[in-house]
DNA sequence: CAAATTTTGTAACGATTCGCATAATTTATA
DNA sequence: TATAAATTATGCGAATCGTTACAAAATTTG
C-alpha cells in the first residue's frame, strides 16, 4: 500500500461520483454546471478536472458509477432467485427503488438523462447502446434457463420477451420521473409479471421442482 | 377572415415550431441556443419572444406541436382498424416511422427529451405526464373495446395491457435514439403484438366477424 | 396623406458558462 | 532541512447564454 508523492487529495472520488449523480440526474448534461457540481461535491472546479477531466468525461465516469451499481442489483436479483415471476418481480421492485430514491423521483439515471445527449455525444450513445444491448443479455439469458426448466411457455421467444422486460423498466423510469406515483407502478408491475412468467403445468407447484 | 392592423408577420408560426421541433429533438432544451433556433426558423431573436414568448414557452409549444401529430397519427390506427392485432402493428409501426425520421434517429421527441426537464419544469413535467395518462386512456378503451369483441383474453386487465402496449412505444422511442436498428425493432414489435394480442378463438377468422 | 400599430433587424446588456493559469499548501523523498 | 511532486484555492478570460431597448420598415385605419 505505497502513498502517492505529492499532497494526498481530501476526497474520495468514488464519494464525488455519488454526489455527482445527484446532480447529473436531477438537472441533466447540459443544465448542470461545474459550480453546481462543485458547490454538491465540496471541491472546487480545478479539482474535478484533476480527477476526472472535463464536463463530459465526469458525466460519463457519473454514468458508468450508477451503471455498476444498478447492473449488480439487478443481476443479483436475477440470478439468485431460481423462480421466475419471483425473479422478476425482485427486478423489478429494485428498479422501482432506486427510481424513487430521491423527492421527486428522478427516475433511471441513464434512459432519462442520456438519451437527450446521445445524439450529440458518441459517448454517451455508446454507453447507453452498451446498456440496453447487456441488459437485453442479461434478461434474454434468464429467460431462455426458464424456458429449458418449463417455466416459460415454448411460443415466447427469450430474447424478444427479454427486449419486453427491458421494455418494462424504460417505462418505470419515464413514469416515475413524470410523476406517476408508485402505487400505480407496483399494480402494473403485478400485471406485467403475469404476462411475461405465465403460469405454466411445470411450475405450478411454486416452480422450484427442477432446476 | 380579418387582417391584423400593423405589418404581417413574414412566416407561418406552424412551420416555426415544426423546425423548433426538429432543433430542440435533436439537443434538448438547454442544449439549444436561441441562436441555433433563431438560425434554423430564419427569423431573429425578438420575433421569437414577441410570437412565442421566452424560451421554456417556445419549449413547450414545440412539445404540444408534436404530441398533436402524434395524437392523431396514433389514435388513427387504433380507431380505424377493426383488427386488434393490426391495429397494434399500425400503432408501433407508425410510432416507428416518426422515430426514424430524421438521421440519426432522433427517438420521440418528449419521451426522450422532457423527462430531463421535467424535474425542474412543472410544467413540461405536466405535459409529460398528461401525455402518459392520454395514450393510457386511448390503449385502455382499445383494449377494453377488443375485449368486449372477444379479441382480448379475459385474464388480461385492458388498463394494465395499455400500459405494457405504451411501454413498448417508450422502448421503441429509447432504442432507436440510442442507435439499435430499425429491423431489430421491426422484429420486436413482431413479437410483442403477439403477445399483447393473441389469438383467440372468437379472433381466429380475421377478426372481423362482429364489429 | 398622416396616424396608429405591428413586425423586423441591430445591437447590446448583464449574467453565466467552461476551462485554465497561477500561486499557496501539503506530503514524500533525498 | 531542502527539493520534488501532487492537490487545493483564488480568480481570470474568452465565449456564450437568454433577454430586452430601440429604431427602421411595413401595413391598416382615419
Amino acid at each position: 500500500m505505497k502513498r502517492t508523492r505529492g499532497r494526498p487529495r481530501q476526497f474520495d472520488p468514488e464519494d464525488v461520483l455519488e454526489q455527482a449523480v445527484g446532480v447529473f440526474s436531477a438537472h441533466g448534461y447540459s443544465a448542470t454546471s461545474l459550480d453546481q457540481l462543485a458547490r454538491a461535491t465540496g471541491l472546487n472546479r480545478p479539482s474535478l478536472y484533476n480527477t476526472f477531466g472535463d464536463k463530459e468525461a465526469l458525466y460519463l465516469q457519473a454514468l458508468e458509477h450508477f451503471v455498476t451499481r444498478l447492473r449488480e442489483a439487478l443481476a443479483d436479483a436475477l440470478v439468485a432467485e431460481p423462480d421466475l415471476p419471483t425473479a422478476l418481480r425482485k427486478l423489478f421492485s429494485g428498479a422501482l427503488g432506486v427510481y424513487f430514491a430521491e423527492r421527486p423521483a428522478l427516475g433511471c439515471f441513464v434512459f432519462c438523462t442520456a438519451p437527450v445527449e446521445a445524439v450529440a455525444h458518441p459517448a454517451v450513445r455508446e454507453l447507453t447502446l452498451g446498456l440496453v444491448e447487456e441488459l437485453d443479455a442479461l434478461l434474454g439469458a434468464r429467460f431462455g434457463a426458464a424456458q429449458d426448466a418449463g417455466q416459460l411457455p415454448a411460443h415466447l421467444d427469450p430474447a424478444q420477451t427479454a427486449k419486453l422486460a427491458q421494455a418494462t423498466l424504460h417505462t418505470l423510469a419515464i413514469r416515475a420521473r413524470a410523476g406517476e406515483s408508485r402505487a400505480s407502478l407496483e399494480r402494473f408491475i403485478e400485471h406485467t409479471v403475469a404476462v411475461l412468467a405465465p403460469v405454466t403445468k411445470a411450475s405450478r407447484g411454486r416452480g422450484r421442482s427442477r432446476s
